[in-house]
DNA sequence: TCTTTTTTTTTACTTTTTGTCAATAAAATC
DNA sequence: GATTTTATTGACAAAAAGTAAAAAAAAAGA
């Protein structure tokens, strides 16, 4: 099994997390096994899609048998650095800060969140999962202490542009955005984008296909 | 100007709200025209495929001119179907659910929120942005006398699966998912999934790259 | 051992992106 | 006011990327 996984097409990446969630799911049942066709039937998408996507890293499968779901997972999220154990904060504990901060699926996935801040002192000390929130004046000493990787950033627009400076500097090493503009950082940062915005707006778009067509 | 815009693939339609923030905030910085290699270098993406984007519904430019901004704006708008005033409603008034009540740019892009809806007693009456947060007893009634259009689950996995028949049934036209499983639908219902663990995962994917590749 | 299943690998096809260039509009020059 | 120059699109072509189908190979199970 070759653990090599250069140049996966980006497109491959963006479906693992969810070969990874259906595979759990399958973890979970009991289920053992699974054919290409088989999970692609659930999955909606062509069994050869989902044979070539696993090779690109690598054989997994077995002729005559399938995938073994529990191997197949494991690396799945070894391939996406799930075993890494990045530790995690949120900027911002508004109601979308805290809304994240509860999400339980990211402590499932490895990511470990090690603290909450925000500029508004009424929140000073609030305890969030376990955290108390605390002010953007300790920002950079507490990643620094604590080796913090990823920084989710559930903040306004104006406010991202003074943040995401400070993070960068401190040597934050990836970013998910929440705010709805495009940041820029160095290319050794990561960041991620999340605008709830172009969402409603690709919904809208299929909407107003589907009305068109359908009535 | 031809306005037929049938058969645009789906990768340009996901980048039309990009280029719809883009012209906006050109737009209110007072801007009136922008070539398509201007733009192109403000969005870090070619001049030819903004240039082939914008043409898959006629030709917005002119030669030896550009784009005028507001035109284009709206014209992306009005495919996006932003004008049609999509009626909404928000399912879980949870942190999830009031972080996107208050997020003012759904109001901002014609989506009229209408109704807040959750399932715990405690909740009921509560204002949120306005609006009474409702008992989901009367989600059927509502939706019917208002015409709601648009359904955001902020809701858990296990609630969705309540939901998600009584909105079909009642014709919802499209659905912003956000719990962290895929829902089926008749053809005719409209979904765009936000599955939130995706985006870390995908994240942590890069930063694992980086890693591998920078040190 | 032989058939069936199912992957891997290869090949073909489709979609998407990028690059080029003639056509055209605007601006500048004479 | 006519002519030249410059800017920039739209259309087409080429290249790249991605997807699906087909052929070949390996393992499982009878």
């Amino acid at each position: 099994m070759r653990s090599a996984n250069r140049d996966v097409p980006v497109v491959v990446v963006k479906r693992l997390p969810r070969y990874y969630r259906y595979l759990g799911e399958l973890l979970k049942k009991g289920v053992t096994r699974i054919s290409s066709g088989e999970l692609g039937k659930k999955m909606g998408v062509t069994a050869s899609q989902i044979r070539q996507d696993f090779n690109c890293f690598g054989g997994f499968g077995q002729q005559g048998y399938g995938y073994d779901i529990e191997n197949l997972h494991r690396e799945i999220g070894s391939i996406l650095g799930l075993t890494n154990g990045y530790k995690t904060i949120i900027v911002g504990a508004g109601h979308l800060g805290h809304a994240l901060a509860n999400h339980s699926n990211f402590a499932k996935r490895g990511f470990e969140l090690v603290g909450i801040f925000d500029k508004d002192p009424a929140l000073s000390g609030q305890v969030i999962q376990g955290l108390p929130v605390q002010m953007m004046e300790t920002l950079e000493d507490f990643c620094m202490k604590n080796r913090v990787d990823i920084a989710i950033l559930a903040l306004p627009k104006l406010a991202i542009e003074m943040v995401v400076p400070r993070l960068v500097k401190i040597g934050i090493k990836g970013l998910l955005n929440f705010s709805y503009t495009d940041i820029e950082v160095p290319a050794d940062v990561a960041v991620e984008n999340v605008h709830l915005s172009d969402s409603l707006m690709t919904l809208s778009y299929k909407i107003t296909q589907n009305t068109k067509n359908g009535d």
